[in-house]
DNA sequence: TAGGTTCCCTAACGATCGTTCATTTGAGTA
DNA sequence: TACTCAAATGAACGATCGTTAGGGAACCTA
């Protein structure tokens, strides 16, 4: 019976890049909530207010989302510390720099940080080892300048992997716990690592001051 | 060699609570190292040596093996540092036995600590906040040893919950790196911990010396 | 205005998921 | 030797998974 025109609505939304921010947003949120095997597809494009098939435009398959997400991380990460490093010149200055952007870079980005170091067993062979090696590299700079700080002697450490492990979990582990809304401010919480780090390492009490910005 | 009644072999195992012990072996070890959810119950199957469905004669579904895994773990690893608390009676003291004891049962139990604190965002609603208050409660009980350090003067901290997630981040973290094949024993891992944890909160290097078993 | 390209749609593919069903095996008991 | 029940099997259920095929609307260029 003659199908009326109808003209059955406009359809399909033409976004362009937009389409592609709003499923790398619907990315970070839901990979970060729910993990990255629990997120369909489905529920990804549903986030993103596109039809399944729409991703696939925009990326290869699943796995280019995650691997996409922790390579900006890592990156923009990477990039930051070392210019507050380079910003300064002593070694127990360095770190202390590293350490504040780190957990400021943390504290900024909690989700896509959490997905960067909660979901490399998710990724294949190839993009894990390429992962893995970032952030070993990322490590041996931190590993570096408390040896550095060894030498000049601003700095103690009975094992310098050890510590190395340990502050960067510490600092890492903002990412899990931080909330804008709770009682203190990011800045706040960045000073109180740098006091907790240098502590640590057995800084001389001046120069903890100095370095989480009390001096 | 004759013999043979050959029998074309017993075809089902009967193996009893064996099987379960095989079954919770099979899921420490995959969901470890695949993830939950990247685990089918074919795959834990497999590895334990049964068929699918005999899983079911054990657990109610997948949801309960990792319920059991997890809750069996906070259990034992409550009671041991408690009962590792108890045996000194300084708060610094206590604090650093609680760090030993942590540290050491992370690094004995690395796949199941890793599986109790990232995959706890599988858990549904019930469960996730069950397990949740537990860990709290383990908080807590750090965090009321740094108090009662602060308070007799053995411990310096500028945030008692700051330093607390910091604490206990770095010390779950060694379940992320341990190797008991590495460099350093546990007991020495667990004893640079100590040292590490007591620098950031400040106590006197005498203290140090002694908690950390170079005393 | 015609043609090509970009972007997104609907629909469906085969594979795999957690789980259940009905049955069989084997050990213990009378 | 028969009965019973725990412990496991093989097969299959419906749902959902990641992905793809094919078509059509919106935009760009000429």
């Amino acid at each position: 019976m003659v199908e009326a025109p109808e003209r059955r609505r406009p359809a399909a939304l033409r976004r362009g890049p937009e389409t592609r921010a709003a499923i790398d947003a619907a990315a970070v949120e839901l990979f970060a909530r729910r993990g990255y095997h629990a997120t369909s597809m489905r529920a990804l494009a549903a986030a993103a207010k596109v039809q399944p098939a729409a991703i696939y435009h925009w990326y290869p398959g699943k796995e280019a989302i995650l691997i996409r997400l922790q390579d900006d991380f890592m990156a923009e990460l990477t990039e930051r510390v070392v210019a507050a490093m380079d910003e300064q010149d002593r070694p127990a200055l360095k770190l202390a720099a590293a350490v504040r952007e780190h957990v400021f870079y943390h504290g900024e980005h909690t989700s896509e940080a959490f997905v960067t170091d909660s979901e490399i067993r998710a990724l294949g062979e190839g993009p894990r080892r390429a992962l893995i090696a970032k952030r070993d590299d990322y490590q041996a700079m931190f590993g570096g300048m408390i040896r550095e700080g060894i030498a000049d002697g601003s700095l103690r450490a009975s094992d310098v992997d050890v510590a190395t492990y340990a502050i960067l979990l510490q600092c890492t582990g903002v990412a899990l716990w931080f909330d804008p809304a709770g009682p203190l401010s990011l800045d706040e919480v960045a000073a109180l690592h740098v006091e907790l780090v240098l502590g640590s390492l057995a800084a001389a009490p001046g120069l903890i001051a100095t370095a989480a910005g009390r001096g």
